[in-house]
Order: structure tokens, then C-alpha cells, then sequence
DNA sequence: TCGCCATGTCCAC
DNA sequence: TGGACCTGGCGAT
């Protein structure tokens, strides 16, 4: 079930698994087949993720996915056995000679044009993952809103990739007010979140899982500079944040060594598909209404916002 | 086996 | 703002 961080990784696997190659596209479901027919046998030249939209680039057309709430999209190594026959409700199966591809449950799967493509990234906030986007922009829209922060962090048009997890979290990590108002948030509070984000959702790309606790984020931190996340070579090779630092080093040299990155990357797309990373399951608030907060004991609450599950603790998020 | 819920979005009212 | 839609997993029955 994705957010941002998801289809990132995902777009990394599909091209690590089918990029620069001709891939077959079938339809087993019915309900893509004419489409999936006019990429039959085309090259799969580049796949990559803006917010939660999954863009795979062919030579005349491109491929959108949206998996929202419910759609999955497992790379698997073939290891030499033939793909498992199609069975269910298979909307749309990507295969070569290593790797099969199986989409199920998307909201959107269809081939576009440049200028199609252009008008989703065109309504899109900017993306934390990506390396150029501009917060600014984000806080413009933030600024005279009278919405509640918690509508605008999953608003895609203001910020793209935050779903309804990374919401609760990070509001909850700065102590934010769910219900603040847009023309009430300190821009000082805006800066935090947006470089929390920053920080948070390359770890979520690398470990396939949603990493907010802090013993956790170090963890994870730790495990990046020594060079044993295989999946970052991918996602984070051109990310100005990890260039910034450390880690880009061991990145730099783990990608030169090619072969050792694909057998890596083999292990790794084994055994994560789940979105299990390794680590435990555990967040600040997010699906813990009625237990108490991890900080001050105050009963984590809950309420429906725009639809969804807000989890907040109202004592350390009083403030505004 | 059933019903509900889910890291999402769109549309009709 | 409520419902519809897409599918799988899990707890209750």
C-alpha cells in the first residue's frame, strides 16, 4: 500500500529489472489488452516516480500507473523457472528472460502522450524525493489556505508523495497541531517538516517501509553509511541530499561495481516485496488510537479527516 | 466464510 | 461530503 516512498522503489526495481531492454506485455484481465499490446515488444527505456504517479517510458508512448489504495506491482526474479500462469484479476503483466511484473488493482493504467504526461507532473506539489523540488512552491499554497495542515500534507497538489502515514507522523514529530491552519503555520514549523520529509522518505525508499521513530531513522542512517543498502543505488545515485553527504561515496562506489549491485539488488528484491525492510513495524501515532503516546502517555487520538484517519496525541500537539 | 479495513483518488450531490 | 472503485489480508463468526 503506497505512498511516495513505494512507487520511488518501485520505479527503481522495474527499471533495474526491464530498463533498456524489449519487454512483453500481456493483459491477462482483458481490460488492458489493446493497450498492452502497442508496448509488446517495445524497449522499457526508463521507469520513474513523481508524488504517487509511476511513469514508464517507452519509445512512442508512456505507461501511468496509480496504484492507490489498494493496487500492488511485484518485480520478481525468474531464477530460471517459468512466471507463474496469470490468474485473478491481472491487469497488466511486464516480463523478459529474469524478471516478471504483475499489476493488479491500479486506478489508473494507460498509455499517454508527452503533453498528458506533462499536465499530471504540471498539477503535482513538489516531491521531497526529488533532488530540484522547490518548498517553496509547497508553502505558497500553504500560506493562504484555510485548510487544515492535515488536508493540505495529503493534498497532492501542494506536496506530492505524502499519504496518510507520513502525515500523522511527521506532524506529530514537530509537535504540529493537525488542525492548524495553513494561514496559521509558522513558516519556521513549514521548514522543519518539509526537511524532516527530506530526511525521512529516501530512508522509506530504501528500506521499502516507513521509518519515522527515531531509533529506528538512525538505525537506518547507520546501515546507509556503511553501504549495505543495495537499494539506494538506484533512487539515490542523483539525490543532492545523499550527494551532500557521506553515504554518496559508498553509493558512488557500490554503483561502479555493477555486478555486485545486481546480485544485491536480486537479494534484495527477494525479500522485499512485503514492504518489510527488516525492521519492526512501529510509529509515534499512526493506528495507536486509544494507546498512549510515546512520549508524554497522553491516549493517542483519532478522527476522520477528508475521509481518512487522523492519529495525533493532543497533548504534545496542542500547539499551533 | 464473511465483513471490514487499508499507506488513494474521483465524482455526483 | 458521502459513496464508488480497485484487491488482499485479517479478525470475527
Amino acid at each position: 500500500m503506497p505512498e511516495g516512498h513505494t512507487i520511488h522503489a518501485l520505479a527503481g526495481r522495474l527499471g533495474r529489472a526491464f530498463g533498456g531492454r524489449p519487454v512483453e506485455a500481456s493483459s491477462p484481465q482483458g481490460r488492458f489488452a489493446d493497450e498492452a499490446g502497442r508496448i509488446d515488444g517495445e524497449v522499457l527505456e526508463r521507469a520513474r516516480a513523481v508524488g504517487k504517479h509511476l511513469f514508464v517510458e517507452f519509445p512512442d508512448e508512456t505507461l501511468h500507473i496509480h496504484l492507490g489504495l489498494i493496487g500492488s506491482f511485484p518485480v520478481k526474479p525468474l531464477a530460471g523457472s517459468a512466471p507463474v500462469p496469470a490468474k485473478g484479476a491481472l491487469r497488466l503483466r511486464l516480463l523478459n528472460e529474469d524478471f516478471v511484473a504483475d499489476l493488479r488493482g491500479p486506478i489508473a493504467c494507460e498509455l499517454l502522450d508527452d503533453p498528458q504526461v506533462a499536465a499530471i507532473e504540471a498539477a503535482l506539489g513538489p516531491d521531497p524525493l526529488d533532488p530540484a523540488a522547490d518548498r517553496d512552491r509547497a508553502w505558497e499554497r500553504i500560506r493562504l489556505r484555510r485548510k487544515t495542515i492535515a488536508e493540505l500534507l495529503m493534498d497532492q497538489s501542494v506536496l506530492a508523495g505524502v499519504g496518510n502515514v507520513y502525515r500523522c507522523e511527521v506532524l506529530h514529530r514537530h509537535r504540529t497541531n493537525p488542525f492548524t491552519l495553513g494561514t496559521q503555520l509558522k513558516h519556521s514549523t513549514w521548514e522543519l517538516i518539509w526537511a524532516d520529509l527530506v530526511d525521512l522518505l529516501p530512508l522509506g525508499v530504501a528500506f521499502s517501509q516507513i521509518l519515522t521513530m527515531d531509533d529506528q531513522v538512525e538505525e537506518a542512517e547507520r546501515l546507509v553509511a556503511a553501504g549495505a543498502v543495495p537499494e539506494l543505488t538506484s533512487t539515490w545515485t542523483d539525490s543532492a541530499r545523499w550527494l551532500g553527504r557521506g553515504p554518496a561515496g559508498v553509493v558512488a562506489e557500490v554503483a561502479a561495481d555493477s555486478g555486485a549491485v545486481e546480485d544485491a539488488v536480486r537479494d534484495a528484491d527477494l525479500e522485499d516485496e512485503g514492504g518489510d525492510g527488516g525492521m519492526d513495524r512501529r510509529f509515534w501515532v499512526y493506528r495507536r488510537a486509544g494507546e498512549p503516546c510515546r512520549v508524554c502517555g497522553s491516549r493517542i487520538r483519532t478522527q476522520v479527516v477528508a475521509g481518512r484517519n487522523l492519529f495525533w496525541c493532543g497533548r504534545c500537539q496542542r500547539r499551533r
